[in-house]
DNA sequence: ATCGTCATGTAACGTGTTACATGATTGT
DNA sequence: ACAATCATGTAACACGTTACATGACGAT
């Protein structure tokens, strides 16, 4: 009586690409670069501190494969090759499309790492306009969290929340109180060295 | 000329839990639940905002494997059985030992998420005095994480920091002076209603 | 000599998600 | 009748980490 499972075909050419794999695009965007200097410059960076190598190896070679990145291999006597990735005009389309997508929630919540590694990147691919732009929807989407939070906490009301979860509702307020404050700082500071 | 791989076995009885393992024994701890529950009250929690079927019921099934946890048959007429899951003491013991580990840098930097789920449940496990333990040195590791974060551009001076760069480093000051005044708000109010 | 760093790569594994199945009960 | 919710569970998959291999160079 067993059913097949309809297992639908990844369209390996054509998915959506992971987040790891924009994020690689970003830092090639602000550098021709090879693996070896991205996974070191993961730590200067603000999308997660480390990488492994068992990571970005495969994925530049996919990304290589899609033409959305190339190599040449850099030969300089006295030292090992290396292999240099830049972007390609389709793998430059591809990362523009995806820095200047509005925020969604779940990156603001869940995903804050990805959010500032596409302001950094924005800096070298977008308008300052533009900027300024995915800020103020950013800017929204943190105030809209806030009310979700609140609606959800009034939905509990009646059980009365206990007092280590005051407490988290506070450290809530405080962080979206901070952000709130750097978005007004960093607007401020970009319209006045336009 | 291949060489076998050393895989080291996973002594699945004696291995550390995974986080969300001790997010669920955390669970557990508050009230008393069956998975279902557990899988709706993640949106309430500080843990992830969802959880699927797929992760949650086999991680029960582990623990009770494990004897950290023992299961009861709500039977009632005119609605599903349901998988009461309760904390059997081995369970607890554990659970406790996890609470009271000072939270590491990893926890402070990229699991924001666990040490607030930690600092819930703490309510139900730990004495006051553990609390303001456990803020204490959660204060210094985040005093920390600020020092290490200097050091790193300190360290890339010279290069010179991009505006977006320059940013986003103040977006962490930000960030991080918000969580130290949380925490000297959490331990004045913990102090006052002793 | 041996260690640390540069540099690229792969095999095995762990762990969570997606998408399914099942089936009863309650609301429209 | 039909959808939504309650409630538990599994198979296939996606994605990243750990731990390995390889090999050359410079420093102690």
């Amino acid at each position: 009586m067993r059913t097949k499972k309809q297992i639908v075909s990844a369209h390996p050419q054509t998915r959506e690409l992971t987040p790891l794999e924009y994020v690689i695009l970003g830092f090639l965007a602000i550098k021709p670069q090879s693996g070896y200097d991205i996974i070191n410059n993961f730590e200067l960076g603000v999308y997660r501190a480390s990488a492994s190598t068992g990571s970005i190896y495969p994925v530049l070679k996919r990304l290589e494969k899609l033409e959305l990145i190339g190599s040449t291999l850099e030969v300089v006597y006295e030292t090992r090759p290396r292999k240099v990735y830049t972007l390609r005009p389709a793998g430059e389309q591809l990362l523009d499309e995806w820095l200047r997508r509005p925020p969604s929630m779940q990156e603001v919540i869940e995903e804050y790492d990805i959010a500032m590694h596409k302001f950094l990147v924005a800096e070298y691919r977008l308008s300052r306009a533009e900027v300024l732009e995915w800020l103020d929807a950013y800017e929204q989407v943190v105030t809209a969290s806030l009310a979700l939070r609140s609606a959800i906490i009034k939905a509990t009301r009646g059980e009365g929340l206990s007092l280590h979860a005051q407490l988290i509702n506070r450290a809530m307020e405080f962080e979206i109180d901070a952000r709130l404050a750097w978005i007004k700082d960093s607007q401020a500071r970009l319209r006045s060295t336009l």
